[in-house]
DNA sequence: CACTTGCATTGATGACTGTCGATGCAAGAT
DNA sequence: ATCTTGCATCGACAGTCATCAATGCAAGTG
């Protein structure tokens, strides 16, 4: 249930490699297409909120009984937005009995993070008086 | 050219403002729907690459006329995305004479790392041997 | 003025996506 | 074994999206 999916992400290293930041440098085409992959995942205002429920849950895992009623769709619906969470990588889970329990990978959205995150004390040029602006 | 468009974000305080972090408590249905629109706005490699192209330039802004032929795609379908990544609030841009330049809004960038990062020192509950498993 | 260049907008189209009901499957209960 | 419950998968359908060619518009050039 935790390990078979076709692997959306990483070729070979997965989270935690990759690339410094999408700010300080252009991305390649390959970098671009695997982190499209995980914010489309995150494009989702459904998924946002199922994300925010599972990461945010003391103890670290949600029963996915907990979940669906949470919402106004149908169960078929919220499995569906927690099989797209899953393979970004950004949740996993596990069957424990007759329930299912997910919780989040953190490595994903540190990774996330860093990505958005720009160097400190950057130039920043000064976005006020433009040049030679049509005055 | 910067500032009519409708504003996707915020209906008052806009960037800066709102939520702490999507990990810490469970999002409302407004919050969600708001920065869905934003991580769509990133969901797609082309904006991806433009994006990071438009962050890392050095001085801070990019010509149109430089970023379409980086793409083997036309010319409206590079304006279109530019268009997108623009209602989202992650850029902005300005006519000068004959060109049209596009600069990154880092504050948008800051907020979106903010919400993925989760509080220092969080207890991490130890997701290595779940308690009562299928044994 | 007409002509050219840079970029945005429009309209059309094929592909993808969110949603549902129906169904399948695993596991505990009787 | 049969029934029930929890969740995933399937197939269908409507809505959205990425893309293009055609067109429009602004601004510099002759």
């Amino acid at each position: 249930m935790s390990k078979q999916e076709l692997k959306v992400l990483g070729r070979s290293d997965d989270v935690g490699a990759c690339c410094s930041g999408l700010l300080t440098a252009p991305l390649d085409e390959d970098q671009a297409a695997e982190l499209a992959k995980v914010f489309k995942a995150l494009g989702d205002p459904v998924r946002l909120r199922l994300l925010s429920m599972i990461a945010s849950r003391a103890g670290g895992e949600v029963c996915v009984c907990d979940l669906t009623p949470a919402f106004d769709l149908s169960q078929p619906t919220i499995s569906h937005h927690l099989k797209l969470l899953r393979q970004a990588g950004l949740i996993d889970c596990e069957r424990r009995g007759t329930w299912v329990y997910y919780w989040l990978v953190p490595e994903m959205t540190d990774r996330l993070a860093g990505i958005l995150t720009r160097p400190a004390g950057e130039p920043l040029p000064a976005r006020t008086a433009p040049a030679g602006a049509a005055s």
